[in-house]
DNA sequence: CTCATAGTTGAATACATATTCATATGTTAA
DNA sequence: TTAACATATGAATATGTATTCAACTATGAG
């Protein structure tokens, strides 16, 4: 996923237009974007989303609050890797954490989350049949 | 993003749960888990949406048919870095061309992708606020 | 036909990142 | 205290991938 991410500037947009097919297509189009702060934001939200294991640990804490040990066990994954993944969601703000004596159990933060996960599935269902 | 993928095999369930803390919730998440095909497909989907250049392209198109030339030229783009990433999108379903004498259009496949885009823009809108 | 233009594509490069291994931190039990 | 455990973390490795550059194809103009 993301946070030291390639530099990867936005380029800035210039202003002469002349090769350019439809010009007011591509002035209205300018005014569409987003800035640059929250296309960032936007890519780092769908980085976080595209690894399966951390797919899975969304699926996983999808209504359910479970321990570091018992994620791992779901999933076959090894205590460091389950550890290292969550703290990627953790730090994007996917899934939130309560330590309760040496154990650490997580959720997903909020509805929005599993939102995401599912619209998702909807839309490769949706690929599945029409594409 | 991603199509040959590293193999990323995902790991056989281990019957044996004598280290888990809660057996029953072990079982309950692993029966709720996507298959291997779909977490694997919903992962592609989510790497197509996990680049900056991708997102603009996507918002670029929202609501507009484009001529590559035009996509490339609202957003500093080279036009080979804009067919480049045009494909990965047309790949994963989430734009559909056609071609009109020289020129190829674009537009968004359906609503289901700026639907995710608009969602995810929601999603960190609450981060915002709220984390 | 010949040239310019719109777009595509493959290889190379530079950078991002998932897992593992070794180790560290903090917590409970004996 | 000492030992065992639950989790976290840093470095290393292997792999994924976005952009550029240099061809290449297809279309239309002269």
């Amino acid at each position: 996923m993301a946070r030291p991410r390639r530099d990867n500037q936005i380029p800035e947009l210039i202003e002469d237009c002349e090769a350019v097919c439809d010009t007011a297509l591509v002035f209205a189009a300018r005014g569409a974007l987003p800035g640059a702060r929250d296309t960032h934001r936007l890519a780092d939200l769908f980085s976080t989303l595209a690894d399966p294991t951390r797919l899975r640990i969304v699926a996983t804490l999808d209504g359910r609050e479970m321990c570091v040990g018992d994620i791992g066990a779901s999933l076959g994954l090894s205590p460091s890797a389950t550890s290292h993944q969550l703290r990627v969601l953790r730090q994007q703000g996917l899934v939130r954490s309560h330590k309760d004596g040496r154990m650490v159990y997580y959720t997903l933060d909020d509805e929005h989350v599993s939102l995401l996960f599912r619209q998702g599935l909807e839309h490769i269902a949706h690929i599945e049949e029409s594409g």
